[in-house]
DNA sequence: TTCGTACGTTGTATATTGTACAATGTACAT
DNA sequence: ATGTACATTGTACAATATACAACGTACGAA
């Protein structure tokens, strides 16, 4: 408990609240060095430059010449940090003017932007919820989508599920790119080199008679892909697959 | 540098070697205590009952009797351990006998099997990437998954790739689901207390005049899943689309 | 103009994590 | 019988988020 004063006590900062900066102003006490947007373009640049596990409180202070406990002024704490983080870039995300083209073009660009901004900035993929916190950047980006679906004759409920679908296509997709690149570099070995140390162990275990299937269609893809996962293929198959599909339910519409 | 020998080094166990059990065993030394088996069954009791946060070294150790660094002995680090738990769960999964289905049903019951095993175990969905190594419960699980397309007249990488798509929505609607209810488990506030503190300010900032769209179709589907968010309605909407998406790939072929 | 207090800043400290390393004892190959 | 490979484990370390209290600053009220 602290020693005397207990009457007025600073209220801790909502996300909500930090979303929309709608924190009231402390008119007492030293003025601030830093704004949370500093903070939270420094963090964007730092998940940007190294990941997300690069971003450490202790990283981020000192980029910002700041002492780590600094940062607990401007944000309640990490989790907080990210939501920020995320709303911040969804509003600022680049979009696609598709305003007259058919229905099918403007939810693949649509798809494609989402694609890009995750790849771009890898870390989102990784933080971002199926249903991320109601900041203005994340709201901006919902109203504009929704839009795409006008004129669709869907409900606003099917409307409101088409999206979630597409979007979360999307997410995987660059979720899926991510991560294999990642193991790739991460694995510090050439694809040379894994077939040598891997090789003769996978041959004697993947036995044709007990595995047809896999094997054949295993090594077909593999050769087609020139690789074991070409992620920027998976991602126009997926597409084409998910448009298909809402296609489908536009169509009964 | 160790002290004297140097000659005859164990060589660290690969995670494929790891994966097949085909690590040679030792002859020298003090009999094994315990079993790469009984580790991998011990630490998926314990993500199961308290999640992947709850399992780290010390308390699977613990939960086997024996000293955090004894588990070393067994696996080479934490990473490899759960590749051999992922593997473990799907060697053993159930999965719905779909023999002389039509092939629409075949991929529901598919799909729905995969579901039901990444909600009975939530650390599954977030710990699996898109290509699980290729241990024999993947490869198992891979060859059974990929005849359930025979006969559809899709090419070997067409079979792989509308696989791959159908176990990536899958997987992600498995991890929203289980985020979502984490989510709500986490937040120890009932959906009054939090439309208490957080209703003024969202009435205030989301304005009908900026967020038309956003605004009407939120508050549609908000009443329609009787909630924000509704993970087992989005799946199933989600697995109609992903099935329609790939009728019309089987219908080209 | 003075002064009390709210608040920004920061050094220190704690609990928790994965795992490296070296000591100890065991059991088989010779 | 004995040397050595190996299982087990106690101790140690680096890194994490963040709680807490000390310190100084600058404004509102007197």
């Amino acid at each position: 408990m602290s020693p005397v004063s207990a009457a007025t006590d600073t209220p801790k900062p909502n996300l909500l609240e930090l979303l929309w900066r709608a924190a009231p102003e402390n008119a007492r006490g030293p003025r601030k060095g830093l704004t949370v947007d500093e903070v939270v373009a420094a963090a964007i640049e730092l998940a940007d430059a190294e990941g997300l596990e690069a971003l450490t409180v202790r990283r981020l202070a000192q980029s910002l010449g700041k002492a780590p406990m600094t940062l607990y002024t401007y944000v309640p704490g990490k989790a907080e940090l990210v939501a920020l983080m995320l709303d911040a870039l969804f509003g600022s995300m680049e979009h696609t003017a598709t305003e007259g083209l058919p229905w099918r073009e403007r939810l693949a660009a649509l798809a494609r932007d989402n694609y890009a901004l995750y790849r771009a900035h890898p870390w989102a993929a990784a933080a971002s919820p199926s249903r991320p916190p109601l900041g203005p950047g994340q709201i901006g980006k919902y109203e504009r989508e929704l839009r795409a679906f006008e004129g669709l004759g869907l409900s606003d409920v099917d409307t409101d599920d088409a999206l979630a679908y597409l979007l979360g296509f999307v997410r995987t997709a660059a979720q899926d790119a991510a991560q294999s690149e990642a193991e790739r570099a991460a694995s510090a070995m050439s694809d040379g080199e894994w077939w040598e140390v891997n090789g003769p162990l996978l041959a004697k275990v993947l036995d044709v008679d007990r595995y047809p299937t896999a094997v054949r269609v295993g090594e077909a893809a593999g050769e087609a892909h020139a690789s074991a996962y070409d992620p920027e293929q998976a991602f126009g198959f997926g597409l084409e697959r998910t448009l298909d599909g809402l296609a489908a339910l536009v169509e009964e519409a």
